[in-house]
RNA sequence: GCGAAAGUGGCGGAACUGGCAGACGCGCUGGACUUAGGAUCCAGUAGGUUCACUCCUAUAGGGGUUCGAUUCCCCUCUUUCGCACCA
């Protein structure tokens, strides 16, 4: 009678692969349901987050396919970046081996879960047959004009001669060999997801998604409205553009702030050489490191550059400084400053006594400039503004905007905060940016026969001298596709959340030879019903999944405007408060648990520990609670085999029933409700397994069928034998186990959802709670739909409620249907 | 600093549109039983009060709306997450 999991979950497991359940079909007519859970990167071993993430998708997946759906669920690997490369050092070896090794090694692990997995759509993004097409989709994008080159700034080990990502600088210094980082202007390839910032903004064709992503993603994006004014460079035609959101305060700038990075900062660096204030700041502010430069709130320091600007709209003169407080990528990188009326610019000029002009008066006209101590920043009236003066500052925005414009000084304009999409790394394990820089064509895309551009494997990885990839001759030297002369590759590789913003569209199609995928296939599967993992990727990837998503809809290959329709952010399992970390020695390893507990045990543990959204506390007592129940319920269905059997076969509608298989008759049923909604409608699995348990204790409160009449032992029997359905999509080994027990010819996927029935949730008595002035008083039990005034007349006659109105005054009855009877009376004078 | 979410027994959590706070599970206490097993079964388990019935206090803290608030509103505190001078 034990619960021998071992054997039960590799019998299931077998049947399952065997009856190829898992395995979609394209364009079946049954309708379709799409569940994606977030593939992982290949470590070789699935750790507890891929089980809790994983069984979350495998039981909306089994959900769906009782309810009829033809569900698709696949799974591949993120395997190119860094962490395999750096794993492929530190072990010695290739990035190609270790993660076929890894990738053997975690499908094991996958299939000893049971998860229903179509891995004949398996996809790994570092095999040519994948990133072939993001090449493909590369090239298309460069086609459109999504894709171009720009200078930037990028951390720059000197020793090494590579960039380094942010995290991998320490202390201003190389994470690996120590060295001072720099930074280091150079060309890079950028995604120009800027186009699609109005459209990113607008989640009106999701069907549910968390309020916090989207919010995070709005203000990832960032959008403010205001104008571009051209200032000049005084005794030049050099026009400075600057943005602000506030045209009302511009005869209020008295200096202008430009970063170290402005290009015009940088050409007076190239023609003052001997200028040691500004070189030795420039050099400082843009090699400090960028997090620790943006938060240092206080610390606002500049020098002047003993240059002037003119404010087009009264001619002023203005002082130019550079700054440490401006951003190059924000706006255009240039800030018209108004001290009085912006808290930066007015502790930057405190700081270096440059005038502030007040612009902007309040209500009562009170603002002094002598007893300013920070800027003024509300809206007000307008003064010193020309013929603006005594406007309302709101107001006067637009107004002022439209001058602007008229006199050709500038124009209105958006602004995000959202940048194109940086997708350079010099880096070996990604995937080749299929371009060939050709010293008379210029730069020019790899023809589409000539694609994939395969990632050469003859390399040394380890190296530290910059790119791999430029140490491999045969592999970069090639001829220009359109002249024919020496030529070079591209060493730049792909940021890897390239492969990943597009991968579930591979799903539909994983093995097409000519294209990313088949867009009818496409059709067929897109968008994903639910998608499902960390809240970590909230602004990136899902930011940019939606971006390229976008894209292939403007190519025609997919329909639709979103690719993920409901998207479900699970939480971490923690473990003593803190994230599983192999550091901090306090990992639980999935394997471990399922050898000796299996894989139904993990599930349910980590599935009724608390809602799939919410963080779950690791807790090996508690995992010992679902082992438990998991062993309640196979003892009591293997225990009462016999009787379950007899009674599915009896009719008994004859005879009557005890008050206890009454109850157990509307456990049952209620337990369906409970289940139907929390699985289907809430996906609240904690609940819907509680439920489950509820009715389980139920069950095993009858100890005896010998005394049972048929009717009972038909309720007892429909009780017992509804359990492995409801269990199916938490617990599937051990509920297809106890179906076939029964003696059911068919496998659980296809049993249809369980239902009740209306009629026998019906109670034959309400109770009725009696309140008195919100103090619960009192029960009355009564038959169903009495008449409130009948209630009322009990409700008061109850001694408790007697007793608490002793010396009070009636003064309302309300009376809620089979609820409550709320009585609310005051003291007797 | 800005934005978001959350705060319920010893613990994880439940209470869905305001209507019996603490479902279910863990842990703990007592008991039964034994094929000594990560057993199983029974009873109990927010705190206080009482022999008991009862009653009182409790959903971070304070106020409000309401017959009635874990739920709605305001303020304060705490925690977590995201962003970090966004012109």
């Amino acid at each position: 009678m034990d619960y021998q999991f071992t054997e039960i979950e590799k019998k299931w497991q077998q049947t399952w692969q065997e009856r190829r359940i898992a395995n979609a079909r394209d364009f079946s007519d049954r309708p379709k349901y799409y569940v994606l859970s977030m593939f992982p990167y290949p470590s070789g071993v699935l750790h507890i987050g891929h089980a809790s993430n994983y069984a979350i998708g495998d039981a909306i997946t089994r959900l769906k396919m009782m309810e009829g759906y033809n569900v698709l669920q696949p799974m591949g690997y993120d395997s190119f970046g860094m962490p395999a490369e750096n794993y492929a050092i530190t072990h010695n070896s290739h990035p190609r081996i270790t993660t076929e090794e890894h990738i053997v090694n975690m499908r094991k692990q996958f299939d000893g879960m049971g998860f229903f997995l179509d891995w004949e759509r398996e996809i790994s993004t570092c095999r040519p047959d994948y990133y072939h097409w993001g090449q493909y989709i590369f090239k298309k994008m460069y086609e459109k004009g999504l894709v171009y080159r720009k200078k930037s700034f990028q951390n720059w080990c000197e020793t090494c001669k590579t960039v380094l990502a942010n995290e991998q600088v320490e202390d201003d210094a190389c994470w690996r060999c120590g060295a001072e980082v720099i930074q280091k202007e150079m060309d890079q390839w950028y995604f120009r997801i800027t186009n699609y910032a109005e459209e990113l903004l607008d989640f009106s064709h999701v069907i549910e998604w968390p309020e916090r992503v989207m919010t995070m993603q709005k203000y990832w994006i960032g959008k403010s409205e205001g104008a571009r004014i051209d200032f000049t460079l005084e005794n030049s035609t050099q026009k400075i553009p600057i943005f602000t959101t506030r045209p009302d305060t511009i005869f209020g700038v008295t200096f202008m702030a430009l970063p170290p990075e402005h290009p015009l900062v940088q050409t007076w660096l190239a023609q003052e050489p001997d200028n040691a204030e500004l070189q030795s700041f420039c050099k400082r502010v843009m090699n400090e490191d960028k997090m620790l430069r943006s938060s240092a709130e206080s610390l606002k320091e500049g020098v002047f550059s003993g240059r002037y600007a003119i404010n087009p709209l009264n001619g002023a003169k203005v002082q130019i400084w550079i700054t440490n407080y401006v951003l190059m990528d924000y706006g255009t990188g240039a800030v018209m400053a108004v001290p009085a009326h912006d808290q930066r610019d007015f502790d930057f000029a405190k700081k270096y006594d440059i005038p502030i002009k007040i612009v902007i008066q309040n209500q009562d006209k009170s603002l002094k400039l002598e007893d300013m101590t920070e800027a003024y920043t509300e809206p007000g009236i307008i003064c010193n503004s020309g013929h603006f003066d005594d406007q309302d500052s709101e107001a006067a925005q637009g107004e002022i905007t439209r001058w602007v414009e008229e006199k050709g000084w500038g124009v209105a304009t958006v602004t995000y905060r959202l940048r194109d999409w940086g997708i350079s790394r010099q880096r070996y394990w990604g995937n080749p940016i299929p371009m060939i820089h050709c010293p008379k064509c210029g730069i020019v895309p790899v023809p589409d026969e000539d694609l994939p551009v395969l990632l050469p494997d003859e390399v040394q990885v380890g190296q530290t001298t910059s790119n791999p990839l430029l140490s491999v001759p045969d592999w970069l030297n090639v001829k220009c596709p359109v002249c024919g002369e020496a030529a070079r590759r591209e060493t730049d590789t792909m940021d890897t959340f390239v492969d990943s913003s597009w991968y579930y569209a591979r799903y539909a199609d994983a093995h097409n030879r000519d294209l990313p995928f088949d867009p009818a296939k496409a059709d067929y599967w897109l968008p994903v019903d639910q998608y499902i993992g960390g809240i970590e990727h909230a602004c990136m990837h899902l930011l940019y999944a939606r971006f390229i998503y976008k894209f292939m809809r403007d190519m025609g290959w997919v329909k639709g405007n979103e690719p993920f329709a409901r998207l479900l952010t699970q939480g971490m399992v923690l473990k003593d408060g803190a994230k599983m970390s192999k550091s901090k020695g306090n990992t639980v390893d999935p394997q471990y648990i399922v050898d000796r507990f299996g894989s139904d045990t993990l599930r349910v543990y980590l599935l009724f520990a608390s809602p799939p959204e919410k963080d779950v506390e690791w807790n090996d007592e508690a995992l010992m609670g679902a082992f438990r129940f998991l062993s309640r319920t196979y003892r009591l269905i293997k225990g009462n085999l016999d009787a379950i059997k007899l009674g599915l076969q009896t009719s008994g509608e004859s005879a009557e029933l005890s008050p206890e298989l009454k109850d157990l008759r509307f456990s049952t049923h209620h337990c369906i409700q409970r289940w139907r909604e929390d699985s289907l409608i809430r996906m609240q699995y904690n609940t819907a397994i509680a439920a489950v348990m509820e009715h389980l204790n139920h069950c095993t409160a009858i100890k005896s069928t010998d005394d049972l009449n048929p009717a009972e032992l038909a309720v007892y029997a429909s009780a017992c034998s509804i359990i492995p359905q409801l269990l199916y999509p938490y617990a599937p080994h051990m509920a297809e186990e106890l179906w076939q027990v029964m003696g059911h010819p068919n496998l659980l996927h296809e049993s249809g959802l369980p239902s009740y029935e209306e009629k026998y949730l019906a109670q034959d008595t309400a109770t009725y709670v009696i309140q008195v002035n919100g103090k619960i008083r009192g029960k009355l039990e009564v038959a169903p739909d009495t008449d409130a005034g009948i209630l009322q007349e009990m409700a008061l006659e109850v001694e408790n409620v007697v007793r608490a109105l002793e010396g009070f005054e009636v003064k309302k009855v309300i009376v809620i249907p089979n609820k409550m009877v709320s009585i609310a009376a005051k003291p007797q004078r």
